[in-house]
DNA sequence: TAATGTGAAACCGTTCACAGCT
DNA sequence: AGCTGTGAACGGTTTCACATTA
């Protein structure tokens, strides 16, 4: 929410074009904006000048028809005849992503995926800044990994309430899966990226993608299974 | 492939049970299927002795329609007014997605991630063996991380020729990841769980599923700035 | 001309409502 | 009496086909 106000002008929700686009933007879009995005990255990297709904598709392996109806969501940005411009293209779709506003993200739970997390390179390129990570482990507490120093996860409430984070990521046991949430959501972030096993129960209005690597792999294995 | 024969007997394509249920089971099931499976397993282990559509459905966050459809899939397996067995449920989706086969898996790339999920216990439990890890780190090679040796990758093919693994977990940095999704295909992997920013691009007989920790985050994001 | 943008149709998955069992 | 299993209605997404435009 923070990371939002004021956003540049401030219009009325009503004529606000982020809103008006979100509204009616298929779930599925989402996602595969994500993935345009990443390969226009590319392009725009390899410093070409035009990409039509074909190749593009090709990259991220769905169809033209698909790419087309994903973009004109964004209004018209192609050129008839010719095809998109991978720059403009980008930006219009990373704006809709939240690319360029700079999110502030706090992880929990320092164990080996934390870790992992927090050496990952790629989620500060995409405007994801690590604000703080935290861990009950007295080794882990002071220390630095990636960049980010590790707190004590008893003081979470007073750091939080100075980074005023907006995102949390949840990379605890299971076991303290719940009442870590709950934390978070008193803190007051607003989106909750699951790495534990678990569903987690919070008011609605904090947002929760859910990533379980377990269950990641069991549809893997019935997707061989079923060789779709 | 090599994990599925001989199934116990060996029915025809057209009469086995699997083939007719996988075939039209919507995609989105099979990811909730294995939701319902680890809440499952939970309830198992509590004891609990009757499960209904509507409390399995706050487990996972679904309505009761959901879980109905989806577990009617497997054929009539619950008790009309009063509900599903959580040991015999657990078992029939066990066997759709494929548990109780051992699974052999490879891992490549044993950066922070690879390490991470090395370390990770919860897909032996599933029955996903990891097999075996390669890098090219010669520091890294020798060394055993979860209880997994990590291999030369050099010398994958001679390894894999005997492991002959199933399943290939691809954590390499993405520069390497056509090149070395190429090589876990041409070893002959039937599926292959992507962690790589990257489509990959392989013929129709390798099954992908892409786990990009990037586009989760900033699906997450979009999530909040559209707060649904 | 070549490729976008988009109505309209087809398809797929979810929700509803209730018949059918236990 | 209560909850499952499921036909039928619904809503959302994808595909198709083509009018539109640089």
């Amino acid at each position: 929410m923070s990371a939002f106000d004021p956003p540049e002008d401030s219009p009325t929700p009503a004529e606000d074009p982020f809103r008006r686009i979100a509204a009616d933007l298929p779930r599925a879009a989402v996602g595969r904006l994500s993935l345009y995005y990443r390969e226009l990255h590319r392009l725009v990297a390899a410093g070409t000048t035009s990409v039509n709904s074909r190749e593009l598709g090709k990259l991220v392996d769905v169809s033209p028809a698909v790419v087309r109806r994903d973009l004109s969501s964004l209004g018209s940005v192609g050129r008839r005849g010719v095809g998109y411009r991978p720059g403009e293209l980008m930006e219009r779709i990373g704006k809709l992503l939240g690319s360029g506003i700079r999110w502030k993200v706090i992880l929990i739970g320092v164990g080996s995926l934390g870790d992992a997390l927090l050496r990952y390179r790629g989620f500060e390129q995409l405007g994801f800044h690590l604000a703080a990570a935290f861990d009950n482990d007295r080794d882990k507490i002071g220390r630095k990994i990636g960049g980010v120093r590790i707190e004590d996860y008893g003081l979470i409430e007073g750091i939080c309430a100075a980074v005023q984070p907006d995102l949390g990521i949840l990379a605890v046991p299971v076991d303290s899966a719940p009442e870590v949430a709950d934390k978070l959501a008193s803190i007051g972030v607003s989106g909750i990226l699951n790495f534990t096993p678990m569903t987690i129960k919070l008011p609605r209005r904090v947002a929760v993608i859910n990533v379980d690597l377990a269950s990641e792999l069991q549809r893997l294995a019935f997707a061989v299974h079923a060789n779709r």
